[in-house]
DNA sequence: CGTGGATCTGAAACCGCTTTCTCACAACCC
DNA sequence: GGGTTGTGAGAAAGCGGTTTCAGATCCACG
């Protein structure tokens, strides 16, 4: 079964179809992409050239000789997240329904890397997503200022050259925030996610404005992963909050667990909510309340935004979604003893 | 802030970048590449003029004159699935200590639209990493004989011309039949995965081989997500097994809720077996007990098997990577009074 | 039957970069 | 000091397509 092969295939050239099929190359190109009228006894010809040499135009050469590549890159912080294949097959369906395919990378988390990033993606992609909660304003600054698409996913900046769309994070907090005090909790904790990230930001000033609503609020710092919720769970007593709102849904399924471990009932003894409604009905075994990010719209509207800044070149207002109040079985009003106590 | 671009961006080639050191093309070329020696005054000056114009090479035109794109493509069925971020973590890092990126495509499951992927994906990468356990053998052999490298990932097809690495799924349902004979299980169901598929089919294969430990099995069909393995938990009752093996983790973790529900305790009463092991352990609430698939090992295996191909040509044995048992809360023996009525 | 225009095809230029080839110049040796 | 190397920079030839441009063919019409 061992085979010898080119390490650098021997490609096939559209020069080496025109040749089998007795025509220029500019007939073959002309044919294959229905840009002109060709003889089709000619056009027969050709196609069967194609067929019997396996011809495949190099992607190279057709984005250098049309000056656009096909395809849009999209930058993720990190593909083990289930937010993002949602965003993802949105994204997808619409570059597919306009003719590109999309190339995913992934910064795993880890900002300086993204930078680097970007800047590939922009020299072989025609437009780039960029969904980058921690990066560093100035640098923002300099990608959106070079003279390529760019959309941003998630993050809104004021002042800064490119069109933006993202889950209405603010809002968001704020429903909890509103579900909760009309439960009639007064103090709350929170599992923060990581510290310089913008959306986590929004979620903290959600999370002060509902001081307008009698809610206490104490920040915990956590971290954007089950285990991190699971690990901060332990602190959240020493709060004494009756509530506990997280930066999302794997923090608040990791911190249910460590409750129930530690022997803490949901929702009787403390209520736990949770961000982004990704979809793990089945795999967690508490209907967690939660607010839902439209990601499928997410990844549409970015999506659009981009395809419309590559072929009209203009962009528009940042775009906020408005997210989605679930309530479920994680949240209930805080038990009566603390509330006789406090 | 609405502001107006180029659809297609004015860029600025490295002929500029040379006019604007007062040097040429090739010059600037050499520079940037350390191809060949140059005046360290000329260098300094063309790194000037790069920084200044904001050069960045065109991807395309380098490509097309190198004959390679810097880049590896890998096409998954479903980013959903928590499997393949770990496999595409290592695949990265490979890919990125050899300098080139990494282009992830995904089927959304759907076979039709894998062959034409896979072609996008060789026409512009320079070797592609198909992880497909749907697509017909006809398709992949058509796809493995185009003379383009290409690794096969969790697919193992003997008389193709391709390489490839593979978690021993065979092996791994061993294991876990060989637990549940230990355990005194005489009766188990397996909740199936999609018909098609290579995965599912040597998973079966290892329960028919498990005869052997004197283990009887009842195939169900039911699917690769939670909500899947919820549906079909219910069927598990009508065949009087005592213990349930799944396709993956979310079938079994689905499983296990709707059997929370429907009041039959794990593993007491029923145990429950996982495989892959993905990383839930802090969402799920149940130690699932499963057979951990060697995700960053597999990726990593793959990535280095693609760029050998790619850089000396040639390929070789396929490669079983072994599966790990890993007992936890979810399996038992089986309840005494079944074992007494059986 | 000659000319004008419409149509289709092939030749050639070009996309932006790498790389070979060529040449100018300096250093070296005898 | 002249011939020989050696060195470094520019000119030019691709890479494999697309697209412009010009030319050939054919038809219609005067």
């Amino acid at each position: 079964m061992r085979n010898l092969r080119q390490g650098r295939p021997t490609r096939v050239t559209i020069s080496d179809v025109g040749a089998a099929a007795g025509v220029s190359a500019s007939t073959v190109s002309r044919v294959l992409n229905g840009t002109a009228k060709v003889d089709p006894s000619l056009a027969a010809r050709v196609h069967d050239a194609v067929r019997q040499l396996g011809y495949r135009p190099n992607a190279a050469a057709q984005g250098l000789a049309r000056g656009e590549w096909g395809t849009i890159g999209v930058l993720v912080p990190n593909l083990a997240n289930p937010y993002f294949p949602g965003v993802l097959k949105a994204v997808s369906a619409v570059a597919r329904s306009h003719g590109r395919r999309v190339m995913v990378m992934e910064s795993d988390e880890d900002p300086s890397l993204e930078h680097d990033l970007v800047e590939d993606l922009m020299r072989s992609c025609d437009g780039v997503l960029l969904c980058s909660p921690r990066m560093e304003r100035s640098d923002l600054v300099v990608l959106t200022a070079r003279d390529h698409p760019l959309v941003l996913l998630d993050r809104i900046v004021p002042g800064l050259a490119a069109p933006a769309v993202s889950a209405d994070f603010f809002g968001g907090m704020m429903l909890i925030c509103g579900h909760l005090a009309q439960l009639g909790h007064r103090r709350v904790a929170y599992l923060s996610g990581p510290e310089v990230s913008w959306a986590n930001s929004e979620r903290i000033r959600a999370l002060e404005a509902a001081k307008a609503f009698g809610l206490s609020v104490t920040i915990l710092p956590c971290g954007s992963t089950s285990r991190c919720g699971y690990e901060a769970a332990a602190e959240v007593a020493g709060t004494g909050a009756t509530a506990v709102t997280t930066y999302n849904d794997l923090v608040a399924l990791g911190a249910v667990t460590r409750m129930r471990e530690l022997g803490v009932r949901v929702p009787e003894e403390l209520s736990v909510v949770g961000f982004d409604d990704i979809a793990l009905d089945h795999v967690a075994h508490t209907g967690l309340t939660t607010v839902s990010a439209p990601r499928g719209q997410l990844g549409k509207q970015a999506a659009e935004m981009l395809e419309t800044l590559m072929t009209e070149g203009h962009d528009g207002e940042p775009v906020y979604l408005p997210m989605e109040l679930h309530v479920r079985d994680s949240t209930a009003p805080p038990p009566v003893t603390r509330e006789l106590a406090g």
